[in-house]
DNA sequence: GAGTGGTCTAGACCACAGG
DNA sequence: CTGTGGTCTAGACCACTCG
């Protein structure tokens, strides 16, 4: 197959839906991972791709402007737009906001949940801080131990405000499948990550020997309008567990 | 100070240099630092942003596209531009790739290394897979305990091609200046962070008891072109230290 | 319906890489 | 010098919010 005939918009640009940009993005991912756009070679000129494919110069870089950033395409003035190498690629759920559920579905184990608290509670001090709330608003909690391949995995504990979660016992399994159903599904979130060690009832849980290292995580998530719709400390077992990040240069 | 005024690109527009949208962005954030663009309230509508500072409309749309991506603005269809509260918002340094120098400095605290491993070596064969090496390359690699505020910090041993870092001895302070300096300053990493009990040998040089709960990172380092420039595994002790990330929902 | 952001176009000029 | 990506424009239409 051939890279002209392959950007061929007759073959491709009414299969999918959406803006343009997005279709051709698609197309291009396509592309390099069916090996018709390959590693170390440069794409065609943005203006070849356009004509090729009837769109506007704009569109077609609006559409490899998001490939550049996930770190699949590398682009060089005066130069061209090349292929990166698979293991140079940032993968796609790195920096994603993820359930419990999802992320251990992504290593491939099944999850399950023992509830340990869930309801409508008087906020913590933190609580009210974190989540914005009210002073009579109450808070929709849910504390469970996260089980992973048959292992303990984590304490966590998340609270979120009563309208954003009015009804914490119908949580079954994931959070976040109920706050999208909902229209409250978080679209950032803030992480920080430190290392402690597990005491003895925390430990116990877990299944692991008193004093073992564990990674202590609080999360804050947002909503698309700023606000905060989650806050949630966990305790991962140090030694089942790592957490993967990206980090970019600031282009300030 | 009204926002028309503010925006009048005859008191700012020649005052920066750089692309129109970064001086707009730029003139942007200004604006809500000092406070004449206000939380919750609604930035000018595009267009009259475009009338306003005699620029194109699509020029004001990617000067806004970066402050949405950090969280500063949050773009509403059919309504309007926002800007959201402050504590909503991103730091921008926390999914920005820093050195440990650098790090400290935002924390306030000044940093020195004390150097326990510092030349060319053969390469193991982990350092081979990661960095691409050919069989017969060495490989630089310094190994330092990090020191802040007079408190151990962190054990750091970072290994780089040879090309990139000819001279593992002319790195005094910060590792990324000296990269600065040849041009091979990394613009993306993948950092790896769990949780271990530090032994005893790890623990006397961090200065604390032995099985404490330490961070243990690794990080791997990519040029623009997407090569591997460096690879550094460290230790952090966990009461001293904490790691913030950004998460986002993935747009797919 | 009026006003906003979201998408798209055709064409221009600039800055840089590489023969 | 030619060809590439980087920036910028003026104008159009669509999709959505809100009164």
């Amino acid at each position: 197959m051939n890279v002209a005939k392959f950007l061929d918009p007759n073959s491709w640009i009414d299969g999918s839906i959406g803006p343009l940009y997005v279709r051709l993005r698609k197309r291009i991912e396509d592309g390099i991972e069916s090996g018709v756009l390959e590693p170390n070679t440069p794409l065609p000129p943005e203006r070849e791709i356009a004509s090729l494919t009837a769109l506007s110069r704009v569109t077609v870089r609006k559409a490899i402007e998001e490939l550049v950033d996930r770190g699949v395409i590398v682009q060089i003035q005066g130069s061209g737009s090349f292929v990166t190498e698979k293991k140079a690629r940032v993968e796609q759920s790195l920096s994603r906001l993820t359930s419990f559920t999802e992320d251990m579905e992504r290593r491939g184990m099944a999850s399950e949940s023992k509830w340990l608290e869930r309801g409508i509670f008087i906020p913590s001090p933190d609580e009210v801080v974190v989540l914005a709330l009210g002073a009579s608003d109450s808070v929709s909690r849910i504390t469970r131990l996260r089980i992973a391949g048959d292992r303990p995995m984590a304490l966590e504990r998340a609270s979120l405000p009563l309208d954003i979660l009015p009804n914490p016992t119908a949580v079954e399994k994931s959070l976040y499948e109920v706050l999208q159903a909902s229209g409250n599904l978080p679209v950032r979130a803030i992480q920080k990550i430190s290392a402690i060690n597990l005491d003895e009832k925390d430990a116990e849980l877990l299944g692991v020997p008193e004093n073992s290292a564990g990674l202590h995580i609080e999360r804050t998530s947002y909503l698309s309008s700023g606000r905060v719709a989650e806050f949630t400390r966990s305790k991962y077992r140090g030694d089942a567990y790592d957490f993967v990040a990206e980090l970019r240069l600031a282009t300030n």
